[in-house]
DNA sequence: CCAGGAGAAC
């Protein structure tokens, strides 16, 4: 007999699944074992798991069998589950809805219910829905809590009212709600926001004679509302409150300040901070890192962002593509194009590879896309040459003669012959004429597929195109030129060397070949662009 | 189960 399958083991399963689908096959595969039956905890894990991955339509589906399985009653962590989710996506009036039909299915909302939709109202500057979902709250006599408080709070203040979110603040007691450090730094956040440094500080030094102190996640956030003003000293003044109350900055707080010193152009001293953080004992992140070459590098100081790079190096942090996308972006900034491809160029070297914020900064360069898909296609990551090749049309920078070439090239070394055969085509149909190397290519890749319709077309392609021998034109008549042409045009490509001799042969053969030579290629669609097709004679 | 945590270019 196997060992018992527990609701416990099924749970695990579908939180430590990466992939929400698989966990949801397991989840209903179960179904089936014997004498195992779902209970409200693994419904729970199997709602929230679809729900965190935005997919919403197995999460509603498996909503409605959870309220046919398990009291409708017990289901309020479920719903605030779903409420979470879809405003975490954005989607309002989906988590509103959610919260509207619980008590349809008799589910009674609690203050968390109210809470969470509450929050996201907030979040999402709905402040007249949020606040006739709190009159509704206290219609149904809820009682609110300090949660309640804190996100109406949070309300006043997005509204640009810290002194109406004070007066409620100070009410708290006297409705039975203890006050607390998260809903004192909202306010204190408030007043901050709005330039009230005296009542901010004011109120801060007294929630601490209260011995209300913030723990570090708090703290945090009220420095942060004060860095990205700029007000590092500020910062400064109440992290050395804490300090006193054992408070311990951690990198969150660091990176904050280090953001503010450079938003202020206090750049030494930000790059002076690393050391604090090692003395705390901490390791600076590539997150603290990167703050500090963006600072240095939006300030124009690019050699001292580069000696950063290789200062983290040498502790052990290795850059990403970020790191060196701030770098390229500070070129950019100071005109100096053709180091910021120097420093691509370096990077992807060094094997990071560029996306798509490398080129919206780099677009200026105007050849620059060239030299992004030539690195590519040289490290032969032909989907991002191509990725960039369709981002290049879209943004009006024309691909040339140049950048059909190295795809075409790309895509022949990787054996990807339709997209190579495609590309060349289109060349051809844009009016470049491409090299006989780049035929030759096409080509040989073609006959080492034995897909000699195609290769055939190209060559009557090259006749009727006068890609041809000077020689060529010296037939006057003709009958004699259309039966001659194509023999020319490939023997002059096998004694120039750009297909081999297998290719010739199997040209050689395919031009002599009657159905071939009279057979109209079949139409082949472009598989990932568009729905337009070609014939091989470029007509479409 | 509900409030409060650093991340980038245009």
């Amino acid at each position: 007999m196997s060992p018992a399958l527990l609701p416990k083991h099924v749970a695990s399963v579908v939180k430590y699944q990466r992939d929400p689908i698989k966990a949801l096959a397991m989840f209903n595969s179960v179904k089936t074992e014997n004498g195992f039956k779902h209970t409200l905890l693994t419904y729970k894990c199997m709602i929230e798991k679809l729900g965190f991955h935005g997919e919403f339509e197995e999460m509603e589906s498996l909503m409605s069998e959870v309220r046919m399985n398990i009291d409708n009653s017990l289901l309020e962590g479920v719903y605030i589950g779903a409420i979470r989710n879809y405003g975490r996506k954005g989607k309002v009036q989906e988590a509103v809805d959610v919260f509207e039909r619980m008590d349809f299915y008799n589910c009674e909302p609690s203050v968390q219910s109210y809470n969470a939709v509450m929050n996201i109202l907030v979040e999402y500057g709905y402040f007249n829905q949020a606040h006739k979902v709190y009159l509704r709250m206290r219609d149904k006599v809820v009682i609110p809590d300090v949660y309640t408080f804190t996100i109406r709070i949070k309300s006043f203040c997005r509204t640009r009212r810290p002194h109406v979110a004070l007066r409620l603040l100070n009410n708290m007691p006297s409705q039975g709600c203890e006050l607390n450090a998260v809903a004192y730094c909202t306010v204190i956040g408030g007043f901050y926001e709005e330039n009230c440094q005296v009542e901010a500080y004011q109120l801060f030094e007294g929630m601490l004679e209260q011995c209300i102190c913030p723990d570090i996640t708090t703290f945090n956030k009220l420095i942060h509302t004060l860095c990205k003003k700029g007000d590092v000293q500020e910062s400064e003044k109440l992290l050395n409150k804490v300090l006193k109350r054992g408070i311990l900055p951690n990198l969150f707080t660091f990176n904050i300040f280090i953001q503010g010193l450079c938003k202020k152009g206090a750049l030494s001293e930000a790059v002076r901070s690393l050391d604090g953080v090692r003395c705390e004992g901490l390791k600076p992140t590539i997150v603290l890192y990167n703050t500090l070459v963006k600072g240095l590098s939006q300030r124009g100081l690019i050699l001292q962002a580069l000696q950063l790079i290789n200062e983290m190096l040498d502790h052990g942090c290795s850059p990403n593509i970020w790191t060196y996308n701030l770098v390229i972006n500070g070129l950019c900034k100071m005109g100096c194009m053709s180091d910021a491809n120097i420093l691509t160029n370096d990077a992807i070297a060094k094997g990071y590879l560029p996306d798509i914020f490398t080129f919206n900064t780099l677009i200026d360069g105007y050849s620059t896309y060239n030299i992004m898909i030539n690195s590519f296609v040289e490290k032969l990551n032909i989907n991002m040459a191509e990725k960039l090749f369709r981002e290049m049309g879209d943004k009006g920078c024309a691909p040339d003669s140049y950048t059909y070439r190295i795809i075409i090239d790309g895509f022949c070394k990787t054996g990807n012959i339709d997209s190579g055969y495609d590309f060349l085509i289109e060349n051809i149909e844009k009016g470049f004429i491409p090299s006989l190397t780049t035929f030759g290519q096409v080509l040989n890749c073609l006959c080492v597929g034995h897909r000699v319709l195609e290769a055939v077309g190209i060559i009557h392609l090259m006749v009727r195109k006068g890609i041809v021998p000077e020689v060529v034109n010296t037939i006057f008549e003709a009958d004699k030129k259309e039966v001659a042409a194509p023999k020319i045009v490939v023997e002059d490509l096998l004694k120039k060397s750009h297909i081999t001799y297998y290719a010739y042969e199997v040209l050689y053969d395919g031009i002599r070949d009657r159905k071939l030579h009279k057979k109209k290629l079949p139409t082949r669609c472009s598989h990932d662009r568009g729905t337009r097709s070609l014939n091989v004679d470029g007509t479409v």
